[in-house]
DNA sequence: CGACGACCATTGCGACAGGATTACGGCGTG
DNA sequence: CACGCCGTAATCCTGTCGCAATGGTCGTCG
């Protein structure tokens, strides 16, 4: 799960990259328009924030961009003020969502689920596996009737590869899932995360168990 | 399935190559467009990756020069600046796409797998034999509804028998199609791989087997 | 028709790459 | 300050590969 933020107060734009990657949520920020395009060029984003005062245009403009490059990601879109002249145009332009400063965290995070859930989305809705039920909007994992609480960057591994269950997810995907391109990563820590899912998965007698494709990436089964 | 990369810049050219070999891909490279221009001669390729800057010229020339020996496998430009004029000249002499860098692996395969699967381009989509589903493009293999995981070597005999199932395909090009020029054999390595190939088959129950016709080749049967 | 030679199938071996595991230290949090 | 999380790196372990030896199969030619 990763969304792109477009922001460029530099205190909002930490608070909402904060809050979202406690929830294991990894967040890709720029104050740019200019990098954002080039951003979602080079990757898929689960959903964007985006605020419309930006030091190099409008952020609106950007949607258009989007839409006609067939992408479909979610938009959120933040100003300043709510005007009602404002939110209309912002919808018609393929806003998925509006949102007026100030705004609650948790509100912002709402909304966020609420869009990714949408059927445009790419996200489907809790996926069962095994004794394990994993809600990939919600970010969070049961085992039978008890939640399991799992480190932010184990939760992240563990969500990817449910959302592709049966199927092999490259290396690749998952290192780009996780990590935001200003953490660069240079050994193993993937393979460690793994590694302790794994024995977190068997403690939990969770029912399911994580294979490596040699060369190519991990797969989740049940067992 | 085999690439030929033109690029100059040595670590990307390592990066690339390492990836896309890992993904069961061969990849000639070179550095040059006059080895580029041998090598296309010599041998057919079902894409080609072609940088821009190269220190005997513009890669871009190649493209006109290949397309007058009625070669038509897919081009692919990598630039290091993304400028639409560059965009447009590309394409306009011939390029099937474009990608500016830096990029990530996963959108050159995205790009690879998309351009080798138009019309023009000679893989076709997915062969059914047996119990068996190949995806050349993706390089993957179902037998029934699960993924038939194969080592590197052997899933590279496997599809190129499948891409032309039920005719004897040469030793010869087996041979050209898994290595690249500068991996040369100097054994029985491909019977090898072919035998443990029809080992795993068998495991598989995948309804196919693999034929020998004495002194010229193999072939892919349902049985 | 039988024997020889060419070709193929199979399998064990050693080298090697890549993954798995774990200890360690830094860091933030409560 | 204690605890847990995370990235790193060292070490161990496993799968894959090229290779070669062995034994089998097929065609050919005397």
């Amino acid at each position: 799960m990763k969304i792109l933020l477009v922001e460029d107060e530099t205190r909002l734009a930490e608070a909402i990259a904060a809050s979202l990657t406690k929830k294991g949520i990894a967040v890709d920020h720029t104050a740019l328009l200019g990098d954002a395009i080039e951003l979602a060029q080079q990757q898929t984003y689960d959903a964007i924030v985006l605020d419309r005062r930006l030091p190099d245009g409008d952020g609106i403009t950007f949607i258009p961009w989007l839409r006609s490059s067939s992408v479909v990601t979610p938009v959120i879109v933040l100003t300043a003020r709510n005007e009602p002249k404002e939110r209309v145009a912002g919808l018609d332009l393929g806003a998925d969502d509006y949102l007026g400063k100030p705004f609650l965290m948790e509100e912002l995070f709402a909304r966020l689920r609420a869009v990714m859930r949408r059927p445009s989305a790419l996200a489907e809705p809790s996926i069962v596996l095994g004794r394990m039920t994993v809600d990939p909007i919600r970010m969070d994992v049961m085992v039978g009737e008890l939640q399991l609480d799992l480190p932010r960057r184990e939760l992240m591994v563990l969500v990817t590869l449910a959302k592709r269950k049966g199927k092999t997810v490259l290396r690749s995907v998952l290192e780009t899932e996780i990590y935001n391109y200003e953490e660069t990563i240079q050994s193993n820590a993937l393979d460690a995360h793994v590694s302790r899912l794994r024995k977190r998965l068997a403690d939990a007698d969770a029912g399911v168990s994580i294979h490596n494709i040699r060369g190519v990436g991990y797969l989740l089964k049940e067992h």
